[in-house]
DNA sequence: AATGAATGAGTGTTCATTCAT
DNA sequence: AATGAATGAACACTCATTCAT
């Protein structure tokens, strides 16, 4: 009966097995052939869903940076929401360490990789922008922001203690705690 | 009257080459072929010098991370070290930026590779070592600071302003400016 | 009509022509290039059928021991089907030297390859038995015999009649000849 | 004092150092450097006693049919010196069954190896000829002698049992035993 | 004699991609 | 959509040989 998947549910699982495969290995030993097989399908059939490797790619910095979207919360003052969006963020770090890893994977490959750059450039553009209203226009504390986010990153354990004092320079500690 | 390199030269020229390369396209583009080429020397003559890839790739994560030793100046003040240790990173962030990124390179070959991270392991426990000398033994922001570090590190147009604002933050604005 | 062959038929042009090249070269001189040009195919193809060489060496023991099954014919007494059995191998090594030739490479193989010596120690075990029951069980007449037949059959112009001597000492000259 | 070798010893050194790899490994696995380093020579001064991998390997080839000449002891009578010769060998596949692997690995490279078969063709004849003198000339004879000692040779325990069994067949068991 | 550096042809293997079915 | 066969460029690594010292 569903010897034939609809084929976003096969593109979506292909997107999902090239990204764990990335988080694991990295692009360096991201493989066609594996991420097929994960999916379930032949190596050869990936190419129906996506012409190029570097289709695939992109179709996974895609999902990689979409959960990025809707974490700054709304809030009553620009300080609670900095620490909303910091806690938000801290937690995800905590829960899908993976999605970070491949962040970190993709800031790198942007480097080299136009398109992917392209990708990334327009959701920093948001984020710079969304900091910028929490952060009174500072792009200084916006910049030190971001740095400290993609600074721990790769380290889930540190996290949350490194963002929330972060936030407690910035913001002081009048309101909370 | 060169035409003879000294085999320690060799050697020298062999990691540079790779790091340069590294730099470039990522561990994902590092081609021995390629860094031979740079190098002066046939591809094959580089398992002369370095019997596998990987032990290429060691020698350079040991070139890569040999500058950070040394960047944190004596001084009167734990702040005024810090702020010194915070300017030397920001410096080298932008006469050396290719050095930056093969470090952020390295720290994700590092979730993967065992021998890489032994190396990068003992440097950071230099580091957080020193930089809790200049904190008074308070982690979170030893762990902040290094998370500011890596996190601007691929941004050396920021780096500066960053990286200063955060001992803005953490020194407070007493002595200096 | 055979613009694309039947993916049985290539893996067998595969082993012949690697059956081939050890018959000419030894496996000192096999090549996967050499066999995958033999077979019509690229060098690379080769591995869509074998994974590895070692499963390409293992096919042609497999194929070169296949043969030496039945080589025991029946018969009215045991003398009469010893010599049956020593003329059908003699006629063998004069129509076929190649595989003779082989499976001498083999032997000298299985002393270094372990998964070529279950090979082979399968195929002799059952020709010791074989030659046990035409010869009384006398299992120093039976090494005698594969002695003499691995000892000949290098010298295709000597084998008939050493091999027809040899059974001559045993069974006597009663009945034949 | 003994810094420097005298070179006669040095080529002994690589002649056995070469014929115990081949032993292990077959003329397939026979490797220069491994050569050099089990003689404790560095792997390019193998170069300058013997030319070329092909000298070294003739060399091995009459240090491997050296031992062979005088198998043939004296004796009252043809048939004790069969069994005399059948003997020696039997207890040299005992003692140095390196010898007779060596030898099996020359028989098959002598067929693609010119100057490999024109040495082996050389002590052959010479066993032929001592052969014909305890065989009373029946050259099928001298042939079945040989194969059963080439057939055998790979097989050191069962050595001596179908030796000497031959030597029973042939000579009658007449005097001894 | 001896060494270390260098060479270059070659080795099995990998892998994204193409194509006929 | 899906598959298996095929491709060819590329890969790290090997190895006998050469050469300057």
């Amino acid at each position: 009966m569903n010897a034939t998947q609809a084929p976003i549910d096969r593109r979506a699982a292909l997107v999902e097995a090239a990204f764990e495969s990335i988080a694991r290995h990295g692009f360096e030993g991201l493989r066609l052939r594996e991420v097929a097989g994960a999916a379930g399908i032949d190596h050869s059939t990936i190419h129906h869903h996506f012409a190029t490797k570097q289709d695939l790619i992109e179709a996974v910095v895609n999902r990689a940076t979409a959960p990025l979207y809707r974490t700054i919360p709304p809030g009553s003052s620009a300080g609670e929401r900095l620490r909303g969006h910091v806690r938000i963020l801290a937690e995800m770090m905590e829960t899908e360490p993976d999605l970070f890893v491949v962040l970190a994977e993709i800031d790198l490959r942007a480097r080299r990789d136009a398109q992917v750059r392209a990708i990334i450039d327009r959701v920093e553009q948001g984020w710079r922008f969304g900091l910028g209203q929490l952060l009174d226009g500072d792009t200084g504390l916006v910049e030190l922001v971001i740095a400290v986010v993609k600074g721990v990153r790769l380290d889930p354990p540190a996290a949350r203690a490194v963002l929330e004092r972060t936030a407690d320079l910035i913001v002081g500690d009048e309101v909370e705690r």
